[in-house]
Parts: C-alpha cells; structure tokens; sequence
DNA sequence: ATTCTCAATATTGTCGGACAATAACGTTGA
DNA sequence: TCAACGTTATTGTCCGACAATATTGAGAAT
C-alpha cells in the first residue's frame, strides 16, 4: 500500500493530473497536510522515492512544488522537511487572508452570477440545517467554511487570486486546522457573517462585501490569538 | 557566451546562490523578465540544456520554480512557453497588489524602525532631486518607484507577504514594464503620494497607510487602464 | 570523562543516456 | 480540399553514476 501503480490512466478521478510528479505532489500535499508526515520530519529522498516507487528525478520535481506551496522547506545539501508550523505565521497567514480574500469578496460581488450566488445561498441553508441538527456540537466546519471561502474566491474570477489563495493558502490553512485543531466556538457567528457577506455580494456592494469579509476574517485571526495566548505554547517554538 | 561555468564556488556573488538550478533559474527569469526571451516562445528543453550546458534534470527544475513564479506556463506533453501577458491579467495583477501592498504598508507602520522610515525618507528625498534635476524628462522611475514599494513589504516584516509580492508579483510587475514600457506621466503625482504614505507609516497611522498605499495603486491601476483603452489593442488577444 | 579532529558514511546535487507516451508535422489518398 | 496515417521530435520518466557536502562516529589529546 501507498504505492503508486505506475503509469495508471488516472481513472476518474477529480482534477485534471496528469504527470506522475503531479500526482507524486497530490499525494504529498494530502500527506502533509493530514498530518500523516508529521512536521519537521526529514523528507528522504531514496527512501520516498522506494517507497512510492517513483524515480527520484519526478520525486524531486514534486518536492519542488511542495517547496513553493510552503509545505516543507528545504536546504541546500541538506533535504527537504516538512514546514514547522509556528503561531507566528499562522497569524501571518491570517492577515495575508484578510488582505486577499476581502478583495476577492469585493470582486465577486461584481464578477459572480446571480446563479452562483443563488448556489452559494443554498450551500449557506444547508449548513444552517446542519448545525441546527447537530446543535453547535458536531461542526459544519472543516470544510464548510473553507467551501464558503472557497467559491468567493472563485467567483472573483480573478485567476491571479484563485491561484495564490486556492494553490497555496488553503493547503496550509487546512495543516494548522488539522495540526491545533481549533474548530473555534466561532462557528455560529461565522455562518452569519457568511450570510450578510453574501447579502453584499447579491447587492452588487463590493466595498461593502470587502470590509465585511475583512472584518469576518480578522475576528477568527483575533479568535485564534486568544486561544494561543490562553491555552498553549505546547509545542511551538 | 551564455554558457555556464560549471561548479564556480558562486564567487562573491550577490544573493545566496547555492545550486546550480538556483542560478539557472536566475539567469532565465532575468532574461524573461527584460524580454531576451521573447513572451510566447517557446522554451526547448534539449536546446537550452546545451546552450547553458546543464543537464536536462537540472534545467526542469528551474522551469518548474519559472512557473510557480509564473514567469513561464506549461502543458504536458508539450512544454513550457514564456508568460503571455494579457492586459487582463496585467490589471489581475494591479488588484491583488493593491490587497496585498495595502496591507503591508498597514503592518509596515507598525513594525519599521525609526531608523528604516529614515532611511527611506532620504531616498525619497533623493528621488525628488532627480526628478528636479532631470525635470521629468528622463523618469527618476524603472527601479525607483519599485524600490519605494518594496522597502515597504520587506518593512511589514511579514514573511508571508514579503515571499508573495517580492518572489512572485515582482518579478511580473517589472516584466509588464519592460514589454510595454508604461513610465507613465505620473511620476510625480507618485513621488508625492510615497511622501504621504511614508508619513502615515511614520505616524504609526496603520489604517491611513494601508488606505493611501492602496489608493495610489488603484491610481496606478486607473492610469493603465486609460492607456490601453486609448492606446494599444496592438498584440493581445 | 570531555572535547576536538578527522575519517567513514549517507544524502543531495548533477550528469548522461535511455525509452515510452504523446504531440506536431508532413505525406498520401479520397 | 481535407482527412487519415505514419514519421519525427519533444516531453515525461527511469536508471545508474559520481562529486560535493553534511552527518556521524571513532579515536586522540587534554
């Protein structure tokens, strides 16, 4: 297990990968991402490369993605290991969100189709219902939220955007929700900020739907700071 | 010419050049960026391997970081070409640095020193006699105005935001201005504009930094925006 | 025993050659 | 003219090799 049937047509799967080394990176990302490679582990290039029986040239090729989505770090002669997570970037990350996704929320509210929106209405309602199920308990979350944030994203059809946030950030935003899993008390509150963010969009309000994705955003930033400060420097250095 | 020195210890060198892709991919950015290499050509693996003499292996991995800076796309199976530049996606890139550079600057009135808003007041100051000295004929700019911005991201001491705009976005503002050399008639509307950024910034005014840095951009972005619609539908689609 | 020096070892960076899969191209035939 | 086909070139991938460097461990000096 865990290895790679080596030139297989990709058979239905999701997006298009079609190299080897994309689907070496695909692989890894998860991986990483999961938290099945723990952080700060060494990234041995002769025995991944056995392991999912790949050649290390396409191996290395993945790494190098990897390198430039921040997922592990590499030096020179040294090798590659997987990205330490400190509070301090994650903070970092949070205002590079604010920035980013308030403008992707200002865009959308121009950019998006009435259909979107009316799609992204009913996502909102559906989340709604779970959470009235589950009673705040189980969360909507990992991944209800990020799927918000996601179609924003994409529907500022804004490709420079989609790419840095989809491509990049994401990925490490997921890592630190796996890593300290801080699903947050903020679930409720998020939903209706989701909910007057999409109310802007619908408007055609772009300024409006900025300041309150910002806003949105900045509260979970400000969340998670309180929850470094009180509850842990466990295992950051 | 153009040939590589295998093996050269990097002698006293600039920045911290380790491998030989490193400088591969240095010396292909460069010359994408300035234009030696034409937008649109293609990039033959077997013919640059023997025109820079290195291997095959090494030079994809310089391609791969090409493209993660975007500097080149690529198909599979057919290769990678040098960045078309559409002025959509120039107009893409004005958006996500007007996000990005606006919260730099509010991060960077916050987190410069005295000594580091000094120094880059002198360089204003030293712009400005320039531009009396040369009276706007021959642009202070080409380097100047980019050196204003980027002083500020390395100022916000932001990793995240430093790596995105300094590694990536730069690299592709400075290759728009070599294709179509826009110098703009607001050489002096700007240099007046950094002035009040920098005071704001001096102030510690985070929020009036982050506003005037993202207006001035936007300004940027409206003075291109005039000049393609008058000017150019000249090369492209 | 502790620390320093230096040699053995393992890993990375880089090379060259090889081959399959695919795309680009030119030729032939209708 | 245009479509089907075979040829060719390029990319994706593999393997094996070696130099440069980092890491490790053993032995020597204090």
């Amino acid at each position: 297990m865990g290895t790679l049937t080596r030139h297989s047509k990709s058979s239905g799967s999701s997006t298009n990968v079609t190299t080897l080394t994309d689907k070496v990176f695909q692989i890894l990302a998860a991986r990483i991402v999961e938290g099945l490679i723990p952080a700060g582990s060494k990234i041995s290039e002769p025995e991944l490369s056995k392991r999912l029986n790949v050649s290390r040239a396409s191996l290395r090729e993945a790494i190098g993605r990897l390198e430039a989505c921040n997922l592990v770090t590499r030096k020179a002669n040294v090798g590659a290991r997987v990205a330490e997570l400190s509070s301090e970037q994650l903070i970092e990350i949070y205002h590079v969100r604010e920035a980013l996704e308030g403008m992707a929320a200002r865009q959308a509210a121009v950019n998006m189709s009435t259909k979107e929106v009316e799609e992204l209405r009913a996502l909102l309602r559906h989340h709604d219902e779970e959470f009235q199920k589950t009673d705040g308990i189980a969360y909507y979350q990992e991944g209800g939220d990020l799927d918000f944030h996601y179609r924003i994203v994409q529907g500022s059809y804004n490709q420079r955007l989609i790419n840095l946030l989809c491509n990049d950030l994401y990925h490490q935003v997921r890592m630190y929700r796996y890593q300290f899993g801080m699903t947050s008390r903020r679930a409720k509150p998020a939903l209706i900020e989701h909910g007057h963010i999409l109310d802007a969009i619908a408007d055609g309000d772009g300024e409006m739907a900025e300041l309150l994705m910002r806003r949105h955003i900045r509260a979970s930033r400000m969340n998670v700071e309180r929850l470094l400060e009180q509850g842990g420097e466990s295992s950051h250095g």
